[in-house]
DNA sequence: CCTAACTCCGTATGCCTTACGGAAATGGTC
DNA sequence: GACCATTTCCGTAAGGCATACGGAGTTAGG
């Protein structure tokens, strides 16, 4: 990556706040950036991200594959702003309400978020870009929690505990979701294939627990686990963790 | 994906079980199964999901790219054996101590694993292949908290919550370990150009909470996180939520 | 000894990103 | 009004990828 690639980068995750730099020499651009990361987004909703390729988002807007690379730099740069548009969807309105409530609605709406664009559990993020509408909403979620009585190096660690748990749950949810959709082979039919072969190799006693879990899920739900419920088992219990956390350091246990 | 591919990939999964069915005709592998899985886990320790291909796994043992078909369908159902493969590693001692020792030792395996290979969170699991060291953990994860007052239901969810909790925390640690080791522009560097930018679009005014927090891990830690000690912060409520719940469930409160 | 079955692999197809350079359009400047 | 620097759009090509197909050579069962 250059260099200027980078500052690029940055000039269009900011293009709000600093305009668009518009050298005025040459014909007009016959797209807009909003609407090739418009375009994007669409083509990552439908088709996910493996299949999401420079073509078919110049192929969207009747543009040709390398005309697309005048209005972004690369492919992962445009997958960042994508990642910042779609951050920017959600109001991030006042908090009001008991901590609990406040923290259930900075899990819900990452929750939600990943089940809008899926494609968002793919992103390699190594290196994340830093844009106006992700920077807006850690504001948010810290500002949720502000004043509980968290220090400032536990309020980050909070945040990121009810992110990296939802991402987790997001994850098996979407997971869960994809396969029931999956072309080809319907999961009827890969049980179909599976369930001899496994019958032979896991015979019933080689795996009680496992067994037994297995069956009270099955029956409960028809499928192999119920995502949004494991999800809301795991928040309340996190919640109530932290609940805890405070009321200890409060009576001072906790430094 | 064929329905003989799901049976030969299981098949091979399982090979340890079902023994390895050879027809006796033509000319002897020059390779083994297990030598092509432990080249491949090879290659993606080094290069990661993204770089792994096919042709390097074929490179690494002296083999022509189109031979590594006659061994494995494909780079997905290949991929499916690595997965199994690395969850063998780890040893499944009986389980000892008390309860939240124990489950304490179950993410700690999930998160050093991760980290041994860090491509693993990089796969795509939309149709997750049974194998038996897969199976064997879960039995053994479930066995982890047998008998603590969980519904068999409740066993499973949390096992989820720590196995996606976990997997969200290493996430970013295994991230922020890449980001350090990127080659091409350093950390520094990036900041560097990152900087001057930001200031000019992020007034100190306009995130007062983000500034104070980032300012407050930015002296604790000298990097954006301390992913290990969040993971830590995480876990420890994660286990008192836990146990609240069993102390409420025993007492009457929750059915 | 013959031949079915199997391994190895060369070739080709059709994807992908992106470097490079040319043609055409546009607006500022003389 | 003419010129030209700048910019857009895009054709081409290079180099990567997975994998379908078929051929050559090897092996063991009959």
């Amino acid at each position: 990556m250059e260099s200027q690639d980078i500052d690029r980068t940055l000039g269009l995750l900011w293009r709000r706040t600093l305009g668009t730099p518009q050298g005025s020499r040459g014909p007009k651009q016959r797209a807009t950036i909003d609407e090739v990361v418009r375009a994007a987004i669409a083509v990552a909703d439908e088709e996910g991200l493996p299949a999401f390729s420079m073509r078919k988002v110049a192929d969207r807007l009747g543009l040709k594959l390398m005309s697309i690379y005048t209005y972004v730099p690369g492919r992962s740069e445009l997958i960042g702003l994508m990642v910042d548009e779609v951050a920017g969807e959600q109001e991030l309105p006042p908090h009001k309400g008991p901590l609990r409530q406040r923290m259930t609605r900075v899990a819900e709406q990452l929750w939600d978020e990943f089940h809008r664009h899926p494609w968002l559990l793919q992103v390699e993020n190594s290196r994340p870009w830093i844009g106006p509408n992700i920077s807006d909403r850690y504001e948010w979620q810290l500002a949720a929690i502000e004043g509980a009585g968290f220090t400032d190096l536990q309020m980050d660690q909070v945040v990121t505990l009810l992110s990296g748990f939802t991402a987790g749950m997001a994850r098996a949810s979407v997971d869960a979701r994809r396969t029931a959709e999956r072309s080809g082979i319907s999961d009827a039919e890969w049980w179909e294939i599976n369930a001899p072969v496994l019958e032979r190799v896991m015979p019933a006693d080689a795996y009680p627990v496992s067994g037994r879990v297995g069956q009270a899920a099955g029956a409960e739900y028809n499928a192999i686990g119920d995502p949004e419920r494991t999800f809301r088992f795991g928040l309340d219990r996190i919640l109530d963790g932290l609940e805890q956390f405070l009321t200890v350091a409060d009576t001072g246990d906790h430094r």
